[in-house]
DNA sequence: CGCAGTGTTGAGACGCTTCAACTCACGTGG
DNA sequence: CCACGTGAGTTGAAGCGTCTCAACACTGCG
């Protein structure tokens, strides 16, 4: 599954377009900081010091990268592919709490095992860094726990928004937001606007919103019948009336 | 609403008994360390500066702190009291995002704006600081920025938590999390393991949980008739079975 | 005493899930 | 080239858990 690593370590890409309409959804005033500290606040001594500690990794599709309950230690940072981040219930009810894409962290949890089981949903490329090297150089780095505090409080800002998705948005809601938040996290997201590609199967959106595939399938054709999107293919569709579709991610009847 | 402040900052009080149920149930090896990070980290030459930084504020019971949407000049900190923190969809759909007790921070997020509302549960007391001098101190203090992430990370696993809890969990296994949860949290929980005090009404447990005030009074009844809690107030419940709810909590069964 | 706010309980409705059948795309091997 | 199998997605019918609506009980307070 590991391949041999060569150092490599590759900042986030910088804002890419679409990014505006995400900033938006999300109340997120700073989607483009987001990228923006990455490539920014990690001057060139730290990123050399970090790139020292790095481990290139390279990922089949479906390999288990970290699982729930082991011993944690590493971190990671994502440098192309995607992944899904979950945790399981004992009878194999699954929540699906994030989903990865390049430049993206992993692993940053306090504690001594993961708490969350994370997978590549395609092939993938990550870098690699001993957990206890890496809060050391945290502790002398300044702009390097900034960035860490940023990104964090970003994907908390994040997971309350999807509290609210899973606690009081019936499932055509949800999709909604889904579609009109996801091309924002994709680096690899196709550049024409109102296009969504879905890296993922049915059963991963439906594990990441709360609800069944047949569910997902079903407000799926609902969309495409009320004119809301078109489907060119499985893994592909446009957002034909975003208005609309931003009114219902937000609840607004 | 507001009080002629004076100045005071009260760091975090140091564990408590029961913290270590909790530590179990949310899979969280730091609980201990989290309230230690606070007594500890802060050491005195930036508690001072930090203390030159603050006003004291306080609030009556269901007194508003920040309105979501609203600018965001300040960052807090509760020193007594209780907070709900929530989101609301405009056909007044509200979800809780969470509760904040004695020692937790409020309003580090990114951008301009407030993303959430906060509401004093009961009388409470807060010392606010402007965002700007805040920022700016964290810049030159290590050990603050250090704490900070520590808790924000904290935060945001107990995010993804609640994520698995509002995604994919029966009302009764919602319950049952939030009832071994709770006491973990609050520095004014009961000394006697097994009571848990209930500062919220039913309607905020309930869109803390996800569901209806009906649905909630309705779990309490059937585990009162399962003998897993006996309730001796309103407020105050008793944990009868703390082996059994636990499995509840965690979906076994 | 009456009133308002909060919590409980019951009956019916509703949205999503469950279970099952079917389609479609793709790859494999006779 | 087609038969076959597999995995993913869609669609339909029935079931179930929670919600909605309504009535009632309890508490604190003027």
């Amino acid at each position: 599954m590991f391949d041999t690593p060569t150092l490599q370590l590759k900042p986030r890409s910088p804002p890419l377009p679409g990014c505006e309409e995400r900033s938006k959804l999300s109340d997120c005033s700073s989607c483009g900081a987001r990228a923006l500290t990455v490539c920014g606040a990690v001057d060139d001594p730290d990123l050399q010091r970090l790139s020292d500690l790095a481990e290139v990794i390279t990922l089949k599709a479906g390999a288990v990268l970290v699982r729930e309950g082991d011993p944690a230690p590493h971190v990671f940072t994502l440098t192309s592919g995607s992944i899904r981040v979950y945790k399981l219930l004992p009878d194999g009810r699954r929540q699906i709490t994030g989903f990865l894409f390049a430049g993206d962290f992993l692993g940053l949890a306090i504690g001594d095992a993961y708490v969350f089981t994370a997978e590549a949903m395609e092939a993938s490329i990550v870098c690699r860094f001993r957990k206890g090297p890496f809060r050391a150089l945290i502790e002398t780095s300044s702009p390097l726990e900034h960035m860490l505090l940023h990104r964090t409080m970003h994907e908390l800002a994040a997971a309350q928004n999807q509290m609210l998705l899973l606690g009081r948005k019936t499932a055509i809601e949800r999709m909604a937001y889904f579609l009109l938040d996801l091309p924002g996290h994709d680096p690899a997201r196709p550049i024409a606007p109102g296009h969504v590609r879905l890296p993922m199967k049915r059963a991963e959106i439906a594990d990441y919103l709360g609800l069944t595939i047949e569910t997902v399938s079903r407000v799926l054709t609902r969309m495409k019948v009320k004119g809301l999107i078109s489907t060119p293919s499985l893994n592909e569709l446009i957002i034909e009336r975003p208005d609309r579709m931003r009114q219902h991610a937000l609840g607004e009847v």
